[in-house]
RNA sequence: GCUCAUAUAGCUCAGCGGUAGAGCACUUGCUUGGUAAGUAAGAGGUCACCGGUUCAAGUCCGGUUAUGAGCUCCA
């Protein structure tokens, strides 16, 4: 039979040899590294048969697919047999690869806790150095069947069971036979492939990600080729972490949290500075795209959330509110606002609306509150309190389109000037329970899609991931630990204009429902404050920086040249602190520049002689002299989106 | 909400049955020093909260609350 390498040439080999013959044929070396084959696209094990042309690439452990194969081997076969051993009565579950490394769901009795992690991981180490082979038998579905069910692996015959396949279960033997898993494969053909790898944590996670189902025990890994591969994997998410959002929070004296008020955020001077500086940035941006500011009531009755449908479908999201009865003269129950779209559609009933009028764009800060799950909540990124930059667009279908791609040019606009130019988009559409036509899903869902594509943006499809009332866009950006989060998003919605009476006169004379779509750019000014800190490891840009800057005087003979450099900068709009403490520069250096303080001015007696700053940017040991006026004017300048 | 873990000074953490500790920060002296920690002294705590075990509880046990990592959820 012919087989086609990746390079296009062609070997020639008998009919029924393995990857491992092709290796062979190639070369020691080759055969030495490869630890499975690739079909046609198709991973396959190194010795299984290939039985017709076709073609093949041989995988080597030190590619990323081998490197993935390796740490799917760890995890099914030597973590999972480790458990069984530590463990007795222990059922396994599943145990994939994910970004970086590993893990595998367990049943057991007793809790895993992280001081049980170093006991299994010497187990792995023990298991790995009998350097077992692994090979790979075929079963029909009875026999699989049989085998789990006198290994006591209900999870497994589970799996089987529920399986639409009727012969050839995979299962893998190490050398001795005790260990056995069933398993799509491939798997390296012997444990001697494995290279370095540490368990990481462990948490619970339901069986087959559902929350009806048990929870099980979830152990993560991660594996590399080497030590050095991991000690480098390790020491980068160390880096991360010290970009986390809530340590520099604490560091750059921004906000605070406390047990009174779980998921609201205690804005400081600092923080509340970005806060007001991104929101005074926002507002610019929506009026000038034709949005129109408006400000709505925080705590609403609950009349107009039954009317919506929140009152059915959210009550055990919402705060709710009641008048104390000693002091009210009427019994009413309020809710909070956990949005603003309500509130936004009782300004739109204000008089009556002409097509004409339409587009009508409505935007608001607006201050929701989400009763989220305790265990939901994430310093700024998943918070109880928050503010959107919310708005919400009136128009009629046909306008969706056009609608659709100004929002996108919007966003992507404010995105690119706060430093994202990376950001993901995900369409989602219509789920199995909806309101609306077929008809009318299918036209919303093209709109959408078509504006994506005229604007040239990359985007995924999330079937059947829209709301009930429409499909939508959501615009996802991610954390410094690589975990994603919604920002910005962009909702169709058909429903509830309807719900709630609002109108437009037609062309024809006759009323008409709006579409009304339900939109944010940052999504809330928490989160994405959170996002900014740690895109910038706290180093904002200049315009954003709460404290953009600090003139250090060196000896106390300068502390009035540095209060009048103040003064000229405050003058100018320009966030200036003089630190005149009796602290050498250098101290004073190390603590603003900890604080990410974007500029410092040391001015000591030469500076006040020459009328001169020496200035200091974050991220520079360089300092230069400027004369004063020029710098004063060189920093205005940079004190601009 | 679920699983596991954590909660000691403003911050970072040590202490793990027998009189509450360190470094930094803070206050006060001395020091006026040129670009990431000058120096000495002082002050600072109801060891998250509630209950239990014990002669004795930051320390062991149970509960509550909050936080962390995941899971589920985020219309």
């Amino acid at each position: 039979m012919k087989l086609t390498l990746p390079d296009n040439s062609i070997r020639e080999l008998p009919e029924g040899s393995s990857g491992y013959d092709l290796a062979k044929d190639i070369g020691a070396g080759l055969a030495k590294a490869a630890v499975a084959i690739e079909i046609d696209g198709e991973q396959k094990d190194l010795h299984d048969p290939i039985n017709s042309d076709c073609c093949i690439s041989i995988i080597t452990i030190d590619s990323d697919k081998g490197l993935e194969i390796m740490r799917h081997t760890l995890t099914a076969q030597v973590l999972a047999r480790a458990l069984k051993n530590i463990y007795s009565k222990s059922f396994l579950a599943i145990g994939p690869t994910i970004d970086n490394g590993f893990y595998y769901d367990v049943e057991v009795d007793e809790g895993i806790s992280v001081d049980d992690l170093q006991k299994i991981e010497d187990e792995m180490h023990r298991i790995i150095k009998t350097n077992s082979s692994i090979t790979k038998k075929l079963k029909s579905k009875k026999d699989a069947l049989k085998i789990f069910k006198s290994l006591k692996e209900p999870y497994k015959v589970e799996i089987i069971n529920e399986s639409d396949q009727k012969d050839d279960f995979q299962l893998y033997y190490q050398d001795d036979e005790k260990f056995i898993d069933l398993c799509r494969g491939p798997h390296l053909p012997s444990l001697s492939f494995i290279g370095s790898f540490k368990l990481t944590k462990v948490s619970g996670a339901y069986w087959k990600g559902d929350s009806e189902n048990k929870m099980l025990t979830r152990i993560y890994g991660t594996a590399w080729n080497n030590e050095k591969e991991l000690d480098k994997y390790l020491s980068d998410i160390e880096e991360a972490q010290k970009r986390d959002h809530r340590q520099l929070g604490k560091e750059m004296n921004l906000f605070h949290f406390q047990d009174e008020a779980p998921g609201m955020v205690f804005w400081h001077p600092y923080g509340w500075t970005i806060y007001r500086q991104l929101q005074n940035f926002m507002r610019q941006k929506l009026e000038d795209s034709g949005y129109l500011e408006i400000n709505t009531p925080l705590v609403v009755d609950r009349k107009l959330w039954e009317a919506s449908g929140h009152w059915d479908k959210y009550r055990e999201n919402m705060f709710i509110t009641e008048i104390d009865e000693e002091h009210a003269n009427e019994k009413r129950v309020n809710a909070l606002k956990p949005m603003n779209c309500p509130c936004h559609v009782q300004v739109y009933n204000q008089g009556i609306k002409s097509y004409k009028d339409l587009p009508i764009k409505f935007a608001e800060f607006g201050s929701c509150h989400r009763y989220e799950p305790s265990g939901t909540m994430h310093g700024l990124m998943r918070v109880r309190g928050f503010t959107q930059d919310d708005g919400h667009i009136f128009c009629t279908e046909d306008q969706i389109e056009s609608e659709t791609g100004k929002f996108i040019e919007l966003l992507s606009g404010v995105y690119a000037d706060l430093g994202f130019k990376d950001f993901d988009i995900k369409l989602s559409t219509r789920p199995e329970t909806r309101v609306g036509s077929d008809d009318v899903w299918d036209r919303a869902e093209s709109s959408l899609e078509a504006a994506i594509k005229n604007l040239g943006y990359p985007y995924k499809i999330d079937e059947g991931d829209g709301a009930f009332y429409g499909p939508k866009l959501d615009f996802v950006l991610t954390d410094a630990i690589g975990r994603d989060w919604q920002c910005g998003t962009f909702q169709l919605d058909f429903n509830l204009p309807e719900r709630l009476n609002a109108e437009y006169v037609g062309e024809d004379g006759n009323k008409n429902n709006p579409v009304m779509i339900h939109r944010a750019v940052l999504g809330s000014f928490e989160r994405f404050i959170g996002i900014l800190i740690e895109n910038y490891a706290g180093k904002l840009p200049f315009w954003l920086a709460p404290q953009q800057v600090v003139i250090a005087s060196i000896i106390s003979d300068v502390n009035d040249y540095s209060i009048e450099i103040m003064d000229l900068l405050k003058k100018e709009g320009i966030r200036a602190e003089a630190d005149l403490r009796n602290e050498k520069i250098s101290y004073k250096v190390r603590e603003h520049s900890s604080k990410k303080v974007p500029i410092i001015l040391a001015i000591g007696n030469n500076e006040k002689n020459d009328r001169t700053v020496s200035i200091r940017r974050i991220g520079s040991n360089n300092n230069n002299v400027l004369k004063l006026d020029d710098a004063i004017k060189e920093i205005t300048k940079e004190n601009s989106v």
